[in-house]
DNA sequence: AAAAACAACTTGTATTTACAAGTTAAAAAA
DNA sequence: TTTTTTAACTTGTAAATACAAGTTGTTTTT
């Protein structure tokens, strides 16, 4: 039917229910074999979703006594697959867009390599500064290729993930990806946007996120104002 | 005859061989049937081994191609599981006790929740310093139960990786973890420990280290320069 | 000579089956 | 009543098999 494979059909199901609070924290997920005959799999396939779930952070397995959902982070969990705004949880994320998408030349000394295709298509450019319950916590800045993507800069982008936008309307799916991390001492413009007490550092991210669609990978740079979150991430 | 799964053989084996360079960057590896006659195992199991280095970022895979070796990172990635020293690569590290491993109670304020076989067994404190090319890079904190670990404060860990110590001596092995990073003013014996430039920030990670022993994590604080290199991460 | 088709690889997804090993609660024995 | 044993769960590892889908180089056709 679908081109999606079942065991991240699965994935998407127990993940939604995850967050939207189904289940809570130290619950038990349904065993493997019931899933394996509510959903109608087998259990390789449904252990693939739960790894995937694993991978995520969401839950944790027992030998012995199933698979426990974990507590949602108090922090901000952007070392996740699932980008920026999805990954944060419930509390309450505004986007402001500071540079709506434009279409641009690669800058020089651009920190990653890229493949002809994605040279030769020019990119996409966007700023945006992102909060949490209405103090500003991100300032990222992104590059994509130009390709794939027919009028997205005619697209709004306020309050909505740019990671969703991609997924439905350009069917552009995050796969996985790379970062460095560096603690930084903020520019004056920094300061400003990130609204930082005097002597804050800034936590600096430069990520390459690679996408279902090759040649296709989305480069961003994120400032991050550490002061009252932090980045959480699982291994 | 062992009590490690085969697909973990296997993962050490290509892990060493990639480390060792017998593959540089670049290089397929084996293929998945060619691998499974080797080793003489099936595919599933061989599958199970490249997820593994597919998750600590040392191959990618691509369908219709094969596995991929990733140039070794150029930054440090304690992001990933294998824990410090080891993932380092090539680079020369060396590593300064500054307290050696002593029994204490844990301190008040711990900043995990610790199970009560953990509270009720004490900790094992020590302090490191360590350096890449002879500049100081890593001062980490760091907190184990003190249970299973006997005769290790007379253990002698100038230069030896904490974690291949508990791997060879007390068949500890780390599963995973979590982590929050955060930028960080450097405090006065920060700024000198680290060699820190003034106005220099700090990376500030603190980790829960999982182990194959349940009850057993490893609690690390680590201050990080990230004046010459960068945390990396795949994910 | 250039383009299209094909064959021989590669990894991705999925089923089926089996047993090992850890957990838990009920049943049996002391 | 308390302890021990057992049974019924749970996840972990592993084999054998099948087909789908992407990549690459060769062969065939145009």
């Amino acid at each position: 039917m679908d081109n999606i494979p079942q065991y991240r059909k699965l994935y998407e199901i127990l993940r939604k229910h995850i967050i939207k609070g189904v289940y809570v924290e130290g619950d038990l997920l349904p065993s493997e074999n019931e899933l394996c005959t509510v959903h109608n799999m087998t259990r390789p396939t449904v252990r693939h979703a739960l790894e995937t779930l694993v991978k995520d952070g969401l839950i944790t397995k027992k030998q012995g006594k199933g698979s426990i959902v974990r507590k949602p982070s108090q922090n901000i969990g952007i070392l996740s697959i699932a980008g920026t705004a999805s990954a944060v949880g419930v509390r309450y994320l505004k986007t402001d867009i500071l540079q709506k998408p434009v279409i641009k030349t690669w800058p020089d000394n651009f920190p990653f390599e890229l493949s002809e295709l994605e040279q030769e298509s020019g990119c996409i450019y966007m700023e945006r500064l992102r909060y949490v319950d209405e103090e500003p916590v991100f300032y990222d800045i992104n590059h994509l290729p130009n390709i794939y993507l027919p009028r997205i800069t005619q697209r709004s982008f306020e309050n909505k993930s740019l990671f969703e936008i991609l997924r439905k309307h350009y069917q552009i799916e995050i796969m996985g990806g790379e970062q460095q991390l560096k603690a930084l001492k903020p520019t004056v413009r920094l300061r400003q946007l990130l609204h930082l007490k005097p002597g804050q550092p800034v936590l600096y991210i430069e990520r390459k996120l690679h996408t279902n669609k090759p040649d296709f990978n989305i480069y961003s740079t994120i400032y991050f104002n550490s002061d009252k979150h932090a980045i959480f991430g699982t291994f």
